[in-house]
DNA sequence: AATGCAGCCATTTTT
DNA sequence: TGGCTGCATT
């Protein structure tokens, strides 16, 4: 959708046309769904540069995912009709807190070459780290130690902050976390949650580089504010100080990433915090039809913790909500395929149709469907790109060559392919580096010239360094693009998949050429790497005609034509998981996300549920998820509930919810589990 | 050090 | 169900 330069403002409705107005001092815009929220963040900036009050280099945006960065500066560029302007400083909280901790690394102390690491690696510097410490992984999971740290860094508290609780168990986290601290900085690295906590302590500490960016942000704005933490809110508080101009936007009702420490209290208390508060509310729906938005106001109106708004539309009443019942997972599949190839296919665009579920596990039933009716399909999330096993060890070649304290890296491939560096000789490294407080490639290179090494081991490790240098000095001379065909070459990792000669091998390869094809949309290696820290997916292809299967946290800020909800289940959907773990808070949670799911909707949706599925490599006999009878009946039309009596066994059952019994399956599930610890 | 097998555990969502 | 870890063997 691309609106000319002269009518941007125009279309606005009364409230929109309000927020874009009033663009000096604290604003507060409630969005609901479908509401025009994108467009009125994007309007904002545009009049904020049309109207001279600040150049764009001086307005900072932040988002919560690349999407949005970068659909926000697609369209503000679209508006301005000037391809060539773009917002330095409009991106994610985590990509703005990498580049300024990149031009003032010194002051956190690191050097700008810091690596940025993900979940992966951190689980991987944790386990180190028990290993050193002789922890029992049983008692205490490295998983376990993880979700702490990052609660704890979401909540702005770096080891010395801490009040451990007398629980042995959270004081020998908390010894864990202050190793993990340490061991960050001699890698030169930092992880997610560090790139937001030293940006604040950094403002905090440094008056001066917090002076530099007060003055020089005269306008921050917020998109889906409701899910930032408190690190991150506070982040935002500091440099709204000076100049006041804050926007945030946001929806309640669309608070889906608690688990992940956002404080929807954040968004609640934010005219507690700015006085004067501009508040305004977006109340009409563009999206969907009557029927679609009358069923989600329906279901979310069960939730008592929100701001409550009342969301209507101009749009016609459209098909009802369909409801189906299927026998089991399979059979669901096939359900849903045929609608498609009978109905669905004639009226809608394929790329127009997606289908939500609420584990990606889920969308396997219907790959496997569509892979044998030849029906095009894309994947959306999962395991991404760049988080696969070749790839991150090709990048791992590429981190260690251009910063040598990266030991996460180094630990990836030192071994791959095999030269005769066992695990002996990683402990041995790993032993002297904590020792001495050097990284591993240093200690690796004071153990060989202290001869320390095996001779066999030996040869493979000098090898192996004398390349990374040689990579070094390549660097230098090549494009970072030809440097890594050259790595894959040297090292012998093209001819170790080469010779592997099976299908999926093949698959790795072709992989690693995309990795490359890719490389050349990046100046230089930093930035790429970066963009690889940072973006996690390579760009969808949206070409071709085919259904979308993602996760609803997925499907967020997104909308199509039809949306298909499989798998409301007692169990599955809401989750037992997240019930056993927050109860009734995280009972609005999932509602929320059934909400967020039903939403993308434009004109029809189907909601389903089975009645027994394969989880686990076990039969689970299901009941219809509670959000189903929250739905309104007027709205709803059930069909195709294939098998006599099921309408009793799924809707008659008495459940008391409260008791935590539900799904019969799931609870016993729950029982075997049980039985097994004992 | 490398390979292969058996048993174990988990599976919610992600910048 | 399948991926991963740890252990035993070569």
């Amino acid at each position: 959708m691309k609106i000319s330069n002269k009518n941007y403002l125009d279309q606005l409705n009364d409230r929109q046309s309000e927020a874009i107005t009033h663009l000096d001092g604290p604003c507060l815009i409630v969005a609901g769904a479908g509401s025009g929220k994108t467009r009125v963040l994007t309007s904002r900036v545009v009049e904020i540069i049309k109207k001279k009050k600040a150049w764009p280099n001086q307005i900072l945006c932040v988002t919560f995912t690349n999407k949005a960065a970068r659909e926000m500066q697609n369209r503000i560029a679209g508006y301005l009709d000037e391809k060539i302007l773009s917002l330095p400083w409009l991106g994610t909280f985590h990509s703005v807190s990498a580049k300024l901790l990149r031009r003032h690394a010194e002051a956190v102390g690191l050097n700008s070459r810091f690596t940025i690491i993900d979940q992966e690696d951190q689980l991987r510097l944790i386990k180190n780290i028990c290993k050193a410490e002789n922890i029992d992984v049983k008692k205490i999971s490295p998983q376990f130690v993880l979700s702490f740290i990052n609660q704890w860094k979401n909540k702005g508290l770096l080891p010395k902050n801490v009040v451990a609780k007398k629980i042995p168990l959270e004081k020998a986290i908390l010894n864990v976390y202050k190793f993990y601290q340490e061991r960050l900085k001699i890698l030169n690295s930092c992880d997610f949650g560090d790139l937001i906590l030293l940006c604040v302590n950094m403002f905090e500490n440094n008056s001066d580089i917090l002076d530099l960016y007060l003055n020089n942000f005269k306008y921050i704005l917020v998109d889906e504010y409701q899910d930032s933490n408190f690190i991150q809110s506070k982040w935002l508080n500091l440099l709204a100080k000076k100049h006041n101009n804050i926007c945030c936007v946001g929806d309640d009702d669309q608070s889906i990433y608690s688990w992940r420490g956002a404080e929807i209290k954040n968004f609640l208390d934010f005219s507690k915090i700015y006085k004067d508060t501009k508040v305004i509310k977006l109340e009409q729906n563009y999206r969907s039809t009557q029927n679609i938005l009358s069923a989600a106001s329906g279901l979310i109106a069960n939730n008592n913790d929100r701001l409550g708004k009342k969301l209507w539309t101009d749009s016609k009443e459209g098909e009802l909500v369909k409801l189906s019942c299927y026998k089991n997972g399979k059979e669901e599949a096939v359900g849903i395929s045929d609608t498609i190839e009978q109905s669905l296919k004639k009226k809608y665009s394929l790329n127009k149709i997606s289908i939500l579920v609420r584990a990606i596990f889920q969308t396997r039933e219907f790959e496997e469907r569509f892979l044998k009716i030849g029906m095009g399909y894309r994947v959306i999330g999962g395991t991404k790109f760049y988080e696969r096993a070749e790839v991150k060890d090709s990048l791992s070649f590429l981190r260690i060559v251009y910063q040598k304290n990266d030991d996460l890296a180094f630990e990836r491939i030192i071994n791959v392919p095999k030269r005769a560096i066992g695990d002996s000789t990683i402990k041995q490294l790993h032993d002297w580096g904590r020792k001495n407080k050097k990284s591993l490639e240093d200690s690796a290179l004071e153990l060989i010239q202290l001869n320390k090494i095996k001779p066999k081991t030996k040869l493979g490790l000098v090898k192996i360094l004398n390349l990374f240098n040689k990579w070094r000095s390549d660097l230098k001379e090549k494009k970072h693009y030809e440097l890594m065909e050259i790595i894959l070459d040297e090292s012998g990792y093209s001819k170790m998949l080469k010779e592997k000669k099976d299908l999926e091998s093949e698959g790795r390869l072709e992989n690693l050429k995309e990795l490359i094809r890719g490389m050349h949309d990046f100046d230089n290696l930093q930035s790429f790497l970066e963009h690889v820290a940072l973006a996690t997916s390579i760009d969808q292809d949206w070409n071709g005609e085919k259904i979308n299967l993602m996760t609803m946290h997925a499907a967020k800020g997104l909308e199509f034509d039809v949306v298909f909800l499989p798998g409301w289940e007692e169990g599955l959907f809401p989750h037992q998981k997240s019930l056993e773990e927050k109860g009734d808070l995280a009972l609005e949670e999932e509602r929320r996300l059934a909400y967020v799911g039903l939403t993308r909707a434009k004109k029809e949706s189907f909601i389903s549920f089975v009645m027994s599925r394969m989880y686990r490599g076990d039969w689970v006999e299901s009941i219809a998820s509670r959000f189903i009878e929250e739905l309104p009946e007027k709205n709803v039309k059930r069909n195709e509930l294939r098998e006599q009596n099921v309408e009793d066994f799924i809707f008659n059952q008495d459940i008391d919810y409260d008791q935590g019994v539900r799904s019969p399956g799931w609870a016993r599930l729950q029982k075997k589990k049980l039985k097994r610890i004992k």
